[in-house]
DNA sequence: ACCTGAACACCGTTCAAGT
DNA sequence: ACCTGAACACCGTTCAAGT
């Protein structure tokens, strides 16, 4: 029989394993996220991707939880900031801030989600944070709104977010707003007035439009109305 | 050896062993939940619950969203929706229905987020739309904007919650916060200087206390933003 | 025709026992 | 001292095979 010396094989192979750190494993969990969805991003799924142990992991990170902030983290490097310090109305810009990183949150469904949960807090959030404090500020929102009103803001840009992800990254999502816009459509004028009234209305607007004016009606409402 | 008979025992034993139907089903998970939490409904264990196989509840529930949807309709029958056909400030009434709103949401860490991404479409969540209009209505705030604005205000208190919730439930979400305003505060004024200028101010005030600042704000950007 | 046991394909997290 | 195999205690969902 052959020996079972384990032949000495080079230290590196085919796929080049890299050493575990918190750093080599968000890296291949955003890896492994375009690759697969967010729904596939696991501890074991990774730690199999890492072609080790789901226990070596947590000697890194967290948990699940933890390991999805830092990917949206990681992320948020593709926000563009740049309408913050550019010339034109404050609003337009702030809105275009905003609408940048709504876009790299619809392109991850599930992500959203997570970040109305746990929040990131490494340096592109906090360059966020800033960018969006800056044109309150620009704006003459006075400090005390600002303050209140960038959470807010955020808030409803992640929370649109996470409900249009969903919608389209589940199938049976669909079904569900399918279920509202029934249920709203057959209210009656009698027990419900305001509804009937509306109709369909309620439901009128590209997603695009519909946020256009969210952002605009919570930047006026932050900077009008006084704590 | 005793006859192997199987006794022809009453039909109902003990814990009156009700038929299956989604009505049964729904109220054995909000049982469920007042029990054990919403981290324990899910299809096996509420199976489990009632004597029988996961299979069996798929005829009568389509999935765990679908089951977490169909508790929060049955949850909302607890939202005080008198306000909206009491005296007084019309602004000051839809913030107490939107806080019995959130405050049911409160009570139950996780159903929050679920409704996020699944909305109910019950009457109870039909009567609460329908308030929320009849409020913005009475406050003479053009129609289309309350169509939108109601989105919004709803979405706003739901988050809000989802965020509250989570960081009571979650022990280690607690952290997350705590990592938040460690960031914050560590931002030095030459990088970030709206963060460092605003300093506590980020983080000041009860969840109370925002909360009714935000529901003024947003309610104040729907009523003077035109879409 | 209706219902469901059993299976498939996964999870998060921990800790005793190794190197 | 550090790392991790293996285990514990679960999941959602489906479908073939029974009654």
């Amino acid at each position: 029989m052959t020996p079972r010396t384990p032949a000495p094989r080079s230290r590196r192979e085919r796929p080049a394993k890299p050493a575990l750190t918190h750093g080599t494993i968000v890296a291949s969990a955003v890896r492994l996220m375009a690759a697969e969805g967010l729904q596939r991003v696991t501890m074991r799924r990774l730690a199999q991707e890492l072609d080790t142990g789901p226990a070596s992991l947590y000697v890194y990170v967290a948990g699940t939880a933890e390991l999805h902030a830092a990917i949206l983290e990681e992320l948020l490097g593709a926000v563009d900031l740049s309408p913050a310090t550019a010339e034109g109305d404050w609003r337009d810009r702030l809105a275009q801030v905003l609408l940048s990183y709504t876009g790299v949150l619809f392109d991850h469904p599930g992500l959203a989600q997570s970040a109305l949960v746990t929040r990131p807090s490494g340096p592109h959030y906090l360059a966020l944070v800033e960018s969006i404090l800056a044109l309150l500020h620009e704006g003459e929102v006075p400090d005390g709104q600002a303050a209140w009103g960038v959470d807010v803001l955020l808030q409803v840009a992640t929370a649109t977010a996470a409900e249009q992800s969903v919608r389209e990254g589940a199938p049976d999502a669909e079904d569900d707003h399918d279920a509202l816009v029934e249920a709203l459509g057959q209210a009656s004028a009698r027990t419900h007035p305001r509804i009937a009234a509306l109709g369909a209305d309620l439901f009128s607007g590209t997603p695009q439009q519909r946020l256009a004016w969210i952002f605009r009606a919570v930047v006026n409402g932050t900077a009008t109305t006084p704590r």
